[in-house]
DNA sequence: CATGATTGTTTCAGAAAATCAAGCATTTCT
DNA sequence: AGAAATGCTTGATTTTCTGAAACAATCATG
C-alpha cells in the first residue's frame, strides 16, 4: 500500500535524491571539462559510445528537438569523435557512430563506473542490494526506456 | 567496511539513480515549461523563493560565472518575479529575493513536493527510512552545502 | 503506380545559457 | 592613504535549445 506522500520523511529523502542528482551532475560536468567536452557533448557521446544511434533516437534519449542534436553532432564531428553513417535500409536516416577516438574518450570520462566507484565505496554489497530494490520501486525506473 | 565499487551491483544501482536524475529533471523541465520558464530560471526561482541570496551565493551554489547569474536574474526581474535589494552591509553587494508573485510561482512549480507525491508513492514509511539511511550514507550528502 | 501524407534530417532565425576578459565601485589590508 | 581584493555588471563569443520551413526519401492508398 502507499500513503499521499507529503509528509517531512518524503521530502527529506526528494531532498537526498536532490542531492544526489546535483553531486552526480557536478561530477559528469567536471569530468567532460577536463575532455574540452561540454556536458551536453559528453552526454551524446556517452550515447553513442554504448551503441550508434540515428539522430532522431538521440533526440528522443534526450527529450530535445532534431535540429538541436544536428549542431552537437557536428562538434563532435568536427573534433573527430563521432562519425555520420548512412542508415543501409532507409537513407533518409543518419547514424551517428562514435569514432575509435571517440570511444576512448568515453571510456576516459568515466561515467557510471567511476561515480559506483566514489558514491557508493561506502555501501556494502547488502545494503546494494537493498538500495537497487528500493530504486526499483519508484515508478518509470523499471523499465530501459519510455 | 567497503570493497571497491565496480561489480555488476553497484553498476546497476548507478543506472538507477541514472534514471532516477533523470526522471527527476524531465519533471523538473515540464514543470518549468508550464510557466514559461526555462529550467535554469525555475531553478534560481525555487532558490530564492527558500531564501534570498547575493549573486555571488547564486553562482556558487549553480557552480557557474556570476556574470551568467546576471542574465539569469535579469530574465526574472522583467518578469516580476524576482527583484534585487541591496545589502545593508556591503554596498557591492545586490541580493536578489524573491517577490510576491515569485513565491506562488515557485509553490505551483512544485518541486520536491510534488517528486515526493508522485514517485515515492509507492513506498511505505518504513521503507523510505531505509531508503533515506542508506542516501545519506553516500558521501557528500550528508552536510546541507560544501 | 501515381499522388499525398508522413518521416528524418538539416538549415535558419532567434532566445537563453554559459564562459572569459575587462571595467567600476566598494571594501579590506597594510 | 594606497594597494589589493571582492562583488557585480558589461561586452564579445560559443553552445544549447526551440520552432518554422525546406528537402529528400519512404509509406499508404486509392
Amino acid at each position: 500500500m502507499s500513503t499521499p506522500r507529503s509528509d517531512p520523511l518524503a521530502l527529506e529523502v526528494v531532498d537526498l535524491i536532490g542531492t544526489v542528482v546535483a553531486r552526480y551532475h557536478e561530477e559528469y560536468a567536471e569530468a567532460a571539462t577536463r575532455h574540452h567536452l561540454t556536458v551536453a557533448q559528453a552526454r551524446v557521446l556517452a550515447l553513442l559510445a554504448t551503441e550508434p544511434a540515428a539522430m532522431r533516437s538521440i533526440a528522443r534519449q534526450l527529450r530535445c528537438e532534431p535540429s538541436n542534436v544536428t549542431g552537437i553532432i557536428d562538434r563532435l564531428e568536427a573534433r573527430g569523435l563521432v562519425e555520420r553513417l548512412p542508415d543501409p535500409v532507409d537513407r533518409r536516416v543518419r547514424i551517428a557512430a562514435a569514432t575509435d577516438e571517440g570511444h576512448r574518450t568515453a571510456r576516459d570520462l568515466g561515467g557510471a563506473p567511476s561515480f559506483a566507484r566514489e558514491a557508493l565505496a561506502e555501501l556494502s554489497a547488502e545494503e546494494l542490494g537493498t538500495l537497487r530494490d528500493l530504486l526499483r520501486r519508484i515508478p518509470g525506473c523499471g523499465g530501459t526506456d519510455v
